[in-house]
RNA sequence: GCCUCCAUAGUCUAGCGGUCCAGGACGCCGCCCUCUCAAGGCGGAAACACGGGUUCGAGUCCCGUUGGAGGUACCA
């Protein structure tokens, strides 16, 4: 078998989707598990729709996402240079022997003429294709017009009878009849060329073995497939990918809200949860495992199961697997992960970070959901008395009052402030009165915090507030119950 | 409209003719644990789109219908 190379060929149009990233992670896993290489290549031929520094943000991502590639424009390689635009003057000539051929022609239509035409056809309801109006101008004067300086563009002349096709590992062979093609546009009048050709050029020239892409380059495959042959040359293995939706009928898109890869790590997604989540979205181990390092997943990895159908991005998933990995982080790294959340609304206050991250590590679905969490302890949140009563623990606003104004001074005579002397300190108080823990903690807790859901329990809260704010919070409920009663 | 592709629970999927009255995961619901929440333990509801074939036998093969997706640019 020869030397696999597979490639991921982004368009510097903006974020790195998540469609993007699966196509990216699936390339570089057959490079990987085949001992292949992975080749990055900017495809920038359409100079209007480029957005300024997103080929950085592509470098950015593709080393946040741990897809080291073997070859790219910032890391060189022996087939570059690895940006499309740089590689201009390599496109023509291949045109120019494709006229030549006779499979491709100039053509002198200009853009205003076409839209007119397909206007017009297309409001007879009629399916519109190029008419190949301009093939019938014999070569000479083509020639004499293409040097004149006139603007012109290159078609690709699609035969007009018989059926082109191509082999897919996933869809197998794909055969259409050549009437439905279009003579398309393999060089611009801007001397630039369009996808249709430069992929077909730069993924021979750079010995691509496996084009792994998306199915909206599926219905093409046929004519690059003739290019191919055109031109001489042995078209690659194909892999199309389904695409990434965002609900049964729209895809996702960055322009309608849905997150990029950059979006999810800010957000406080972990790079290995949204990894593994997307791997997973469109193939399966065939195996009960849902775990996967990337080695893990090279070796797991087969191309040839992938799903042909499009795989809903489900948010609750990825976040069950973002709250699995945060769980799986070791205490230091989750600590320093967590200490610019905590920052955010605990900024100033003295708190027990580290205490508090062990609190918290195991109820953290995604960072950015942690300020909201903690900011109860800089300052208790309005809150309604209705809170005191609790059906399981049978508290009421009047018997939280009371129990309130019992546990008072057992707390205000705790000494050393500690989790274990507090918790004692309380459960011997609560025993020896006789009262249920739920009776008495549960008031405690709302008092201490002015919610019903808090990481840890009242003893826990207690402790990292301190003992002279946990007095103070304690005889404000009072006050506010009092005015209930 | 035309061309191509796809079709198992709400979602991601296993299943490649009998072992499937369909397995796993997320989500959802209930119970246990418990000073709350989370975690943990136990349990539950929930799917082969429809109609024809082929076959002794079909979720699995074929055809059609329906539904969905992609394409139909001097965008990729």
């Amino acid at each position: 078998m020869q030397q696999v190379r597979t490639r991921f060929a982004p368009s510097p149009t903006g974020y790195l989707h998540l469609g993007g990233l699966r196509t990216a992670l699936y390339t570089w896993l057959l490079a990987r598990k085949y001992n292949g290489r992975f080749i990055l290549r900017i495809e920038d031929t359409d100079q209007e729709r480029e957005v300024p520094g997103s080929v950085e943000l592509i470098y950015k991502s593709m080393r946040q996402a741990g897809l080291t590639y073997d070859e790219g424009p910032d890391v060189g390689g022996d087939y570059g240079p690895y940006i499309q635009s740089q590689r201009k003057d390599t496109y023509l000539p291949y045109a120019l022997q494709l006229i030549e051929s006779g499979h491709a022609y100039p053509c002198f239509c200009t853009k205003e003429e076409l839209d007119k035409r397909r206007a017009e056809t297309t409001q007879r309801g009629d399916t519109w294709k190029y008419d190949k109006k301009c093939l019938s101008i014999p070569k000479e004067e083509a020639k004499r017009r293409m040097e004149s300086g006139e603007s012109y563009v290159i078609r690709q002349n699609i035969p007009a009878t018989g059926t082109a096709g191509f082999d897919d590992i996933l869809y197998g062979h794909v055969e259409v009849s050549c009437d439905t093609l279009d003579d398309n546009v393999l060089i611009k009048a801007d001397g630039l060329p369009t996808y249709n050709f430069a992929n077909v050029i730069d993924d021979h020239l750079m010995a691509i073995s496996h084009v792994t892409r998306g199915t909206e380059y599926l219905s093409s495959a046929p004519k690059y497939n003739l290019l191919y042959s055109a031109l001489g040359w042995t078209p690659p293995l194909y892999i199309h990918l389904p695409v990434v939706m965002k609900d049964a009928t729209r895809k996702l898109s960055k322009r309608h809200g849905d997150p990029s890869f950059e979006d999810l790590l800010e957000m406080g997604y972990l790079r290995e949860a949204i990894i593994n989540f997307i791997a997973l979205l469109g193939w399966s181990p065939g195996t009960d495992q849902e775990f996967f390092t990337l080695e893990e997943l090279i070796e797991a990895f087969d191309e040839t199961t992938l799903n042909k159908s499009p795989a809903i991005f489900n948010m609750d998933k990825l976040t069950w697997f973002n709250t699995e990995y945060i769980r799986r982080l070791p205490f230091e790294e989750y600590l320093e992960l967590a200490t610019p959340w905590f920052d955010k609304t605990l900024q100033g206050v003295e708190i027990d970070y580290k205490r508090l991250a062990e609190l918290m590590q195991s109820r953290t679905e995604v960072f950015n959901r942690i300020p909201d969490m903690v900011a109860f302890l800089k300052e208790v949140p309005e809150y309604e008395v209705g809170l005191y009563i609790n059906k399981r623990s049978k508290t009421t606003v009047e018997n939280s009052k009371e129990a309130l104004e019992f546990i008072l001074p057992v707390i205000e005579g705790i000494e050393p402030w500690s989790e274990p002397v507090i918790h004692d300190a309380l459960m011997g108080a609560i025993a020896d009165s006789g009262r249920k823990n739920g009776a008495v903690l549960w008031p405690l807790r709302i008092a201490l915090s002015g919610q019903q859901s808090t990481p840890g329990g009242a003893v826990e809260i207690a402790c990292l507030l301190g003992k002279e704010e946990s007095i103070l919070r304690i005889q404000k409920a009072l006050k506010k119950l009092a005015a209930e009663v």
